[in-house]
DNA sequence: GGCCGTAGTGGGCGCGCTCCCAAATCGCTC
DNA sequence: GAGCGATTTGGGAGCGCGCCCACTACGGCC
């Protein structure tokens, strides 16, 4: 029986149907959807009285079937360790992602990437081009997602480089500002012995942030010395364990400077071990100003990196990426600040 | 001049340049593809070799026109206020539900909505059948989406429930005996004035934590006062905001429960500015044992809810009902444990 | 030797859409 | 009133794939 036009499989309405109802053509349809030019105002208000009536929503699969366009960017966070659960930092970054998304067609795929089988079936999703771009957070310098992601050739772009040379459009924060400005504000305390702890010695930040740390110390004319550098991975044990080494080392440190909220928190806690008070004793500085920072006992002076308006940034930057494909290579470097609590 | 099968659009290859290098039909690429039977070793191995040697990825929008399904999930989370940065909670869960879908073809799509305008977009996405099924944390009792979602007859679950009769399937922690585990820990540690902060009353989980409360008060012989009942919102502001009326309600309360972490941190400071110890003077139980738990001074006695296993039953109910769709009403719950540290 | 399975295979059809071109219509000008 | 460009319109073609049906081969059976 009169199975009506675009009627067939799923029972929603198709282009077709709607052009039936609307008593014009597919193509005047499509036109309307796609809010191209060229359609008479009548046409239009036909066609926008049969989408309202049938609730017509195009089939997305067909139109990128066409287009072969994905509408949908990918969201790549390696997860090495169990970082996402324990770093607000990246849900910063997915919150303003998504905010500069909101008004786009696209979509946001997230996609946690951790055992080498998840990087075998990433390559195969991004060689199907499934996505038309791909952002990536916390990239260490010979990470292999980032070079699989380079290989493809996708509009991509990185939150924090990989090296000064990043040939990946990226947006990072002022790591070096903001570790020169920590380090400087413990100088101006007064403070003669400053050590620092580092994050993991392959990823660019780690460097920059040590770099930060030695300007502020030759600019206050103190050395900089190996015994007050300790490195770390940005975790809370790492962070214990290096403010152990550095104590042992240099047991008149009297300040210390950590790349990462986390292990400040795990600095704080080997300090009180060693039964130092803080900040009286030994000031605390960290890097993130994540929510833990403002638990700590006592709250924590940290560095603020942006971290939803990196998001944002890094959204922004793919988006004109994708626009216009030609378009030369970009960074973006966003300011940080010092957030002064009671640590130091 | 002689352009190669399948070489048209975006130059990668097709089912039908395999078929012809492999000397096959398309029909029997096809089925190799998708792992169907009845295909000859020799075929096979052919195809295969083909496959290999072109670099064939199937296009997915192709094979979603024909079949009409997505390959993809929604994980819906109703971003009001700035939960999402805060609370490690939906990170564990986004956890567990990419792990749970890694060895899937499907893609998890996450979708923050907060405003009036996304809730339409949504609404729009969902009825678009732009994916096969949708997962959906934080609900509230009337909460606009989880209607929304209803409506559209889309495979879904949540994290957590709207009222006992949920008609939606779903995943919950045993918000009960967590509850009522703690507060028997209060009362087990010699407490006769407990009170507690409850979560928004329009979440059911904030009903059962306080009835847990209750169970465990009466058990114990205690009598359930109002005024050692105090209202919040899970923040941590409301928390030290509802602490700071507890107090002044009943100077003599020697214990409270909350009904989040966060909230036990607001509790804590509104404590500590009024000059009692924790836990000599209040004892104070969490609920969440989120990461700002450990980091609390004193570290904070919670209780645990298994979040990343949330998500990931999450996901596996979400699977099991998008294969076989008629599947009955399910529902899993979770239990949680008490984990004991210095607050408490 | 003819007949009927059964496993394997090829390819037409159509999913719903955009692209594009030819046709239709309109409004002016001379 | 004819002519011409500009605007608007309809619909064919084809995107790459899965579905399905017709067809071929190959045995084994009576």
């Amino acid at each position: 029986m009169g199975s009506r036009l675009g009627d067939r499989g799923t029972g929603r309405p198709t282009l077709e149907a709607v052009a039936a109802l609307a008593g014009v053509g597919r193509g005047t349809v499509s036109r309307v959807v796609n809010g191209a030019a060229g359609v008479s105002p009548r046409a239009r208000s036909a066609v926008e009285h049969a989408i309202a009536e049938l609730g017509y929503v195009p089939n997305r699969a067909a139109r990128s079937l066409v287009t072969s366009k994905a509408d949908a960017i990918a969201l790549i966070i390696p997860e090495t360790e169990t970082r996402l659960a324990s770093e607000p930092f990246f849900a910063s970054i997915i919150r303003g992602v998504a905010s500069e998304l909101s008004d786009t067609e696209l979509q946001l795929l997230l996609i946690l990437v951790s055992t080498q089988r998840e990087r075998e079936r990433l390559a195969g999703f991004l060689d199907g081009r499934r996505v038309d771009g791909v952002l990536m957070v916390s990239v260490h310098a010979d990470d292999p997602v980032a070079e699989l992601v380079e290989r493809t050739g996708l509009p991509a772009v990185l939150g924090g480089r990989r090296s000064e040379m990043e040939p990946l459009n990226y947006v990072d924060s002022d790591n070096l500002r903001g570790a020169w400005a920590a380090v400087r504000h413990l100088v101006g305390l007064g403070r003669q012995r400053v050590a620092t702890i580092t994050g993991p010695p392959d990823m660019e930040a780690s460097g920059v942030r040590l770099e930060g740390y030695r300007r502020a110390l030759e600019e206050a004319g103190l050395a900089v010395e190996a015994k007050l550098i300790a490195h770390g991975d940005f975790s809370e044990a790492s962070g214990e364990q290096a403010m152990a080494e550095l104590l042992e080392r240099e047991p008149a440190v009297d300040a210390v400077f950590c790349a990462s909220d986390l292990m400040a928190v795990g600095a704080m806690r080997a300090l009180r071990r060693a039964d130092r008070r803080i900040p009286q004793d030994v000031a605390v500085v960290g890097f993130d100003d994540s929510p833990v920072a403002r638990h700590t006992e006592p709250p924590m002076t940290s560095v603020r990196q942006p971290s939803e308006e990196m998001g944002r940034a890094m959204a922004r930057l793919l988006l004109e990426d994708i626009a216009t494909p030609g378009r030369s290579h970009r960074q973006i470097i966003l300011s940080t600040e010092l957030v002064v609590r009671e640590s130091a």
